[in-house]
DNA sequence: ATATTATATTGATAAATATCAATTTATTTT
DNA sequence: AAAATAAATTGATATTTATCAATATAATAT
């Protein structure tokens, strides 16, 4: 964790995330007081789960991987985020601790807005509020949607499913480049690495897809789709 | 689908739920015009995954199971509902669809509130704003939990964390009687019907619980929280 | 109470997935 | 570039879990 800057503010800042153009120029005032960005290497912890929750994070630039650290050693990994995307903690209003990890997978900077500043503004606008209130909502969907997934489709399915969203929500190419090791991939499957590298081998072999050790090309995405249906 | 009341008002209902605490004699008041009262016999849906979301509900009598409906048939049993206990739905503010299904297991009743009324409640009262995110992160670290333990457990871990969920937290006695079917244990622990019913034979064959067709007494719960532990 | 239906149980087997050890390939350091 | 380290891959095998079919038990209707 290195070098941390204030040169800009709220304002103008045309990398603030959605949720805050619900704020007035006031409340926008008020975050910019405190706020503060941080510059991470590749590799290291934005958030720490279990560590106190102060602040809500904005990442600005580069990519982090979400992910829930569970007892043995096995991490699911909930989503990846790239600019700009909003990351709160449901310890916001429990406990104020992080219940989940997230960890930069390239360099990257965030912008760190201090807890009880976004309870004020929460507290004094009710749009922003409710807007507040549909961006957990919408992730609380999202973890249904994983949590049926990944226990009820076999490997296949949930390798599919984790090419899919890559291409989909992450990369918008149905070619590209990630810094996500083999052992990601299986973090977001439930899968152990090695099962997670057969799968992807027999999709290869198929001409499903093609892939080199930090690429991967989804040649057939509909046959894709359609593995992850049937599971 | 039976019987509806309106016999009494919220300011005096002593079977509110602890949310309410946070309005204002007016807002309940408000919310009071548009509530209602609904009788569910067993077996039938408060929510049903998919469907419109019009209503918050909290379940005042009897008691319910939460699950998502995978795709191949397969549901996952998030909870367990006794009285009082809210029944949001992630689809508020979102796309005003139920993302689970909600089933009574007895005859019970549930208190209606129309979302509409509920949104206009949050905007008005800060308090109860944040009352209300505290739910919804409650929520989400119980789904948290629910994740890691279906993904990184075991069959007896899971069973194990089932037994321990339903005596703990639900029944509060070691010894209790239960509506969940064999099935019903299986969608709480992501297994099938069989799996489930061996496990619990081991279980019993192990001195560890003893069950009937409905009933059940766990005789030595650190055993349980030990094979929980060590998945 | 008997018949009927649904639920629970058991056994045998197949399928899915993990584990462990060895090897190869890639990445980083010297 | 060579050496050292980390990551990816493969194969053989064990473990975990599901499936299918049969039977038993419980719950409900007649």
């Amino acid at each position: 964790m290195a070098k941390f800057s204030k040169n800009s503010i709220c304002y103008t800042c045309n990398l603030k995330h959605n949720l805050f153009r619900f704020l007035t120029d006031d409340e926008l005032k008020y975050i910019n007081e405190s706020r503060y960005e941080v510059h991470y290497n590749k590799g290291e912890n934005i958030f720490k789960q279990g560590d106190a929750f102060t602040h809500i994070a904005c990442l600005t630039y580069g990519m982090a991987k979400v992910y829930l650290e569970g007892e043995n050693d096995k991490n699911v990994i909930l989503r990846l985020l790239k600019p700009v995307e909003l990351i709160g903690s449901p310890g916001f209003q429990v406990d104020n601790r992080h219940h989940f990890s997230v960890v930069t997978i390239q360099d990257s900077r965030a912008c760190l807005i201090d807890a009880n500043v976004f309870e004020q503004v929460l507290k004094s606008n009710s749009s922003f509020n409710l807007e507040f209130i549909k961006y957990i909502n919408n992730a609380t969907i999202r973890l249904f949607n994983k949590l049926t997934g990944l226990t009820g489709k076999h490997m296949h399915g949930r390798i599919a499913d984790a090419l899919l969203y890559l291409s989909d929500q992450v990369y918008k190419k149905s070619s590209f480049t990630t810094n996500l090791s083999r052992q990601d991939i299986a973090d977001m499957t439930a899968l152990t690495k090695e099962s997670c590298i057969r799968i992807l081998k027999e999709f290869k072999d198929e001409g499903i897809i093609e892939y080199g050790s930090n690429s991967f090309n989804l040649l057939d995405k509909e046959k894709l789709e359609m593995i992850s249906r049937v599971s």
